[in-house]
DNA sequence: CAGCAAAGTAGACAGTCGTATACTTCAAAA
DNA sequence: TTTTGAAGTATACGACTGTCTACTTTGCTG
């Protein structure tokens, strides 16, 4: 049985995995008691679903891709210019992120954490991210001037930059607007700089000048 | 008695908590017994310099804080060009990092980590770091083009983005001259970026195209 | 040297934890 | 309807945890 088909006890544990994971604590720190508890089922039955912790916390990365690449799928066919599209995919990413906060707590939590095996899993998922959004940009052209390499690595920094900033977003609503816009200044002024990249400091400088 | 002039049991505690998160734990996850046994000390000796284990964090924190003040005056008086700057200056900061593995582990755990009190901490400290940074930029008219409040924001940016990468820098070092040379185009992109922030997007695409 | 406070130790308390074994419930296949 | 395997429960084990009280050692000060 798959963890998101399950209607009995698998899908418990992990709903009540985030639930905890929501307040104040790590997936890595989480008890098997106490998601038992939290679940209202008989600690023994974890080991009807998982062998152990390590296993459990796999799953519940992977419930979570799951819900994320819904989520992502949504926002391919939206606007055709870079700034444009910039706008309205930051928009739309932070708002998955205010709807699904303890996947959200959980990513940032553990791609940093504890756990080599669930640093690996996420930052693999990551990379996946990333890849997909750079091959959009650059088969939509939206930002012709910058080399496909180029777009990659941007694009990498992108992912973790919202990544990171979204359990801000999550937690503080009186910054969500400023998140927001920082994050679109984050994107265009990558691109425009890599725009720039051929160019000396002092070209550059001259340029910016000239055009006051 | 301050955490760092103390010859005894204080210090050994928080050094042992050090060596403790650099494999693989959280400061939020040691346990107070386990801490004394690594320490080669009795657990309830902990309490005669700590008041419980949320204090201690704080005073793990403030000691690696310390540590990362000292470090990070050195780079006062470098190079003198932005470009020229921002490659020294982060050739010499992850150099710190690399010397300091237990620190950086530290605070990129627990920057997103479950406890609100070392979160707060942490931050407060990361945005005084990032101010003296755009104020020394500032004060050196490395980038005269972009206005004060956009090198505070560009420089909030970066010290969040070096501190995330510290870790893998740390960890990885087959990655360490990719972490840097994307550091680099992070920094310098960003300001070039932030230059032509009041020229329209189709403005900076003919701009690119005609000097190439 | 005496006194005293800080630092460190010893032992015990009630909890929690992960795990193992054995038992019951239940639903679907034979 | 009987069989069978999965899901869930009950109980128990040893190990570890934070905390308390009481005791001993250490080093400094008068």
């Amino acid at each position: 049985m798959n963890a998101l088909t399950g209607t009995g006890g698998k899908l418990k544990l992990i709903q009540a995995a985030l639930r905890l994971i929501t307040e104040t604590r790590s997936l890595t720190s989480l008890g098997l008691r106490e998601l038992a508890r939290e679940a209202g089922l008989n600690p023994n039955t974890f080991y009807r679903h998982f062998k152990n912790l390590d296993e459990f916390g796999l799953q519940v990365l992977g419930y979570i891709a799951e819900d994320m690449k819904a989520g992502v799928r949504e926002l391919r066919q939206m606007a055709d210019s870079s700034e444009q599209a910039s706008h309205d995919t930051v928009a739309f990413v932070y708002r998955y992120f205010l709807s699904n906060p303890a996947a959200t707590t959980v990513a940032v939590r553990e791609l940093h954490g504890p756990s080599p095996a669930l640093r690996r899993a996420l930052e693999s998922q990551l990379e996946a991210s990333a890849r997909e959004m750079a091959e959009d940009i650059i088969e939509r052209q939206l930002v012709s001037a910058v080399p496909p390499e180029t777009v990659h690595e941007i694009s990498r920094m992108t992912i973790r930059y919202i990544l990171f900033r979204a359990m801000d977003y999550v937690e503080k609503p009186a910054q969500r607007e400023t998140i927001q816009t920082e994050t679109e200044h984050f994107i265009n002024r990558q691109f425009r700089g890599a725009m720039l990249d051929h160019l000396s400091q002092t070209d550059v400088e001259r340029l910016a000048l000239k055009h006051t």
